[in-house]
DNA sequence: CTGCATGCAAAAACTTTGCACCGCC
DNA sequence: GGCGGTGCAAAGTTTTTGCATGCAG
């Protein structure tokens, strides 16, 4: 179905090694230092891509623009409410969240996105300064 | 702090007597109906102001534009991934995922949003008759 | 009156797409 | 070779903003 190409493994393997939330701009300036000519439609084309297949994840955090995320293993993400930073949580599945989700529900459900809201710790820190 | 103004309360009306969850598009011609002259730009500035005074609650779900409830009421969406739909589920609230979640975190947790995925009822219906 | 809110339009921010060329299979 | 992928740039979509005017307090 898809090509081997280098910019989709760049980007891949970009995303893989980072665990930061990069968004598309981020990435295009990331790959850019290894690839200089690939271009932003390359990536957002790739982005969009490996999101379908499953191999990384798109986050709508409602701050700013969509971010990416090469950790598809399950788990959940924290994000600022004043710097806007997008952090991962350590804490485990909750599959039993679909079932409670299902109960009265007639259509199919097969999974769940969670976003903890809140202050940062750098930001947290930095309210106490004030 | 915020003055009165007949387009604020009518966005704010509108959304409160609709349980679909409009966008800022769906909003503005909903409005424009009463008030002809309204512009989009207020739609957005009122429905940004409204959004962080926390009468009402925007819906980034990573299909199409920020959609926008308004019900603060705790509760839950679902969202098709086939035609974007956002319906609302019956069921109760997890405030005990906030406590999930901040084990182990040095930050703040003050809410989170959860969206469900997957086959609303009608796309399911349809799948069966292809 | 004073200052927040509005309408309008331009611009910014973000993302997608058409097209000719390139390179994997 | 054929077809998917790329670079480039233009266009599309969604949202924000500057400015002159309007209206609530």
């Amino acid at each position: 179905m898809s090509k081997y190409s280098r910019q989709r493994e760049a980007i891949r393997d970009f995303l893989k090694s980072r665990h930061d939330h990069p968004t598309a701009e981020t990435v295009y300036l990331g790959i850019k230092e290894n690839i200089p000519n690939i271009s932003l439609g390359t990536v957002y084309r790739n982005l969009s891509l490996l999101s379908e297949l499953g191999e990384i994840r798109k986050l709508s955090t409602g701050i700013g623009p969509d971010r990416y995320d090469g950790t598809v293993a399950p788990h959940y993400h924290f994000i600022c409410k004043k710097c806007g930073c997008v952090l991962d949580l350590k804490m485990n599945d909750m599959d039993h969240i679909n079932v409670l989700a299902a109960q009265g529900f007639n259509g199919e459900i097969d999974g769940h996105i969670a976003y903890f809201y809140g202050n940062c710790p750098d930001c947290l820190k930095e309210r106490k300064n004030v």
